[in-house]
DNA sequence: TCCTTGGTGTCAGCGACTGCCAAAAGGGTC
DNA sequence: GACCCTTTTGGCAGTCGCTGACACCAAGGA
């Protein structure tokens, strides 16, 4: 039963979410308050506000489930992989989602980068992600070597900086065709050019104070 | 006389700020209003918006200012040093500011990141000077061999994982006791894990879809 | 039938922010 | 001092995002 609500639930969300989006798609999204919002979907203002949180959340719930779906593509890596690689697989998460047949994500990005609140908005949901992603990979170092010290400062940054890859690769494919392909092509020069030389992760980290003793 | 009136538009800036900051230091940025700071200063909510565009830029403003700093510094450094050395020295600018004698930034970055909207309007003025730095970066490799075609996807991703140290590195100095020598200590550690291995940012980009012949 | 439960609309209100207009406050000239 | 021009200011009304409180209605179960 209670599943079943939430199934009815849920589907006023995408409801709600797809009459959302077709208006910001015509008229951008600060043009388009939430009361025309409402209204498209014959509801009220307030009943709005009881399935998203915020005006902003339905254009950017998307990028909780796809963190999810990339948490769920990174257990399904091998525990050995050098966490670099395992980085770039999960990404393909993102690709996929935004090289999807509609280009409606696509278009979706565009009006993102082109509103900075939302940019912001979404700058803080892929913070988050990453966050977790961190603590995850430490996980996984402990996972692979009991007893090992993951070093947590590195980790996070080593996620930051395939982020940054990522996002770089995304912009620029967003410039041109942004077809899948060229997404990745270009998320593969980036990564190669940073790639660690070294393992990371565990090891003489700062976290304590001490360097750990060989 | 235009710079006389600058001059006193900056002064009532900084007495604005000073209160603003005091009230959210003790009461925190949700709790208090914009009519709170015009009063504490003496002024009306109206004026305030004439100096200030958002509640949040009383907080995020220096960041601007940070970033012309760190410019600045980038200009000071030899053309010939490798990105990564360059931009290590420039984020000198931030650690000398989140740890300077008051410890009033400190306390200013853990307001901000305890407030999620603070933390993304942030992260939104640290993705602006990320892609200022980028384009700066390709400027001078450009300026060191003239002719050459800087690979502004790798540039970005480079710059974006640099700020992915310092961000991991004061993230975890915050923990602690967050002074300048313990920062710069983590932001070493990180960024020597993370140094790119060859020098990077021209050479066969993918830019231009095409691989630049040798 | 009653009663509970979950979803809904309405309304009133707060806080951030803006446009508009009229009142001050400076500053130079006669 | 009187005049004028420019800049700054406050007040007011209004929009928009968002929230709490309340009453209403339908479905389902005892």
């Amino acid at each position: 039963m209670s599943s079943l609500r939430e199934l009815s639930r849920q589907a006023v969300r995408v409801r709600i979410a797809e009459a959302a989006e077709d208006l910001f798609l015509a008229k951008g999204f600060n043009e388009t308050t939430v009361d025309e919002i409402a209204a498209a979907v014959g509801m009220s203002q307030r009943s709005f506000f009881r399935y998203f949180a915020s005006k902003e959340d339905v254009v950017l719930e998307k990028f909780d489930r796809q963190g999810e779906e990339l948490f769920a593509r990174l257990n399904s890596r091998p525990l050995d992989e050098p966490e670099w690689d395992s980085l770039r697989s999960c990404f393909d998460v993102f690709i996929a989602h935004l090289t999807d047949d509609t280009g409606r994500d696509r278009a979706l990005q565009e009006i993102i980068e082109s509103c900075p609140s939302l940019l912001a908005a979404q700058l803080e949901r892929v913070h988050r992600i990453q966050e977790q992603l961190a603590q995850r990979l430490a996980a996984r170092a402990v996972a692979r070597d009991p007893g090992a010290i993951p070093d947590t400062l590195v980790l996070s940054a080593l996620v930051g900086a395939a982020f940054a890859c990522i996002q770089a690769a995304v912009r620029q494919a967003l410039c041109g065709e942004g077809t899948s392909a060229q997404m990745g092509a270009f998320l593969d020069h980036a990564m190669e050019a940073l790639r660690p030389l070294a393992p990371v992760g565990v090891g003489a980290g700062l976290s304590t104070g001490v360097t750990a003793e060989r």
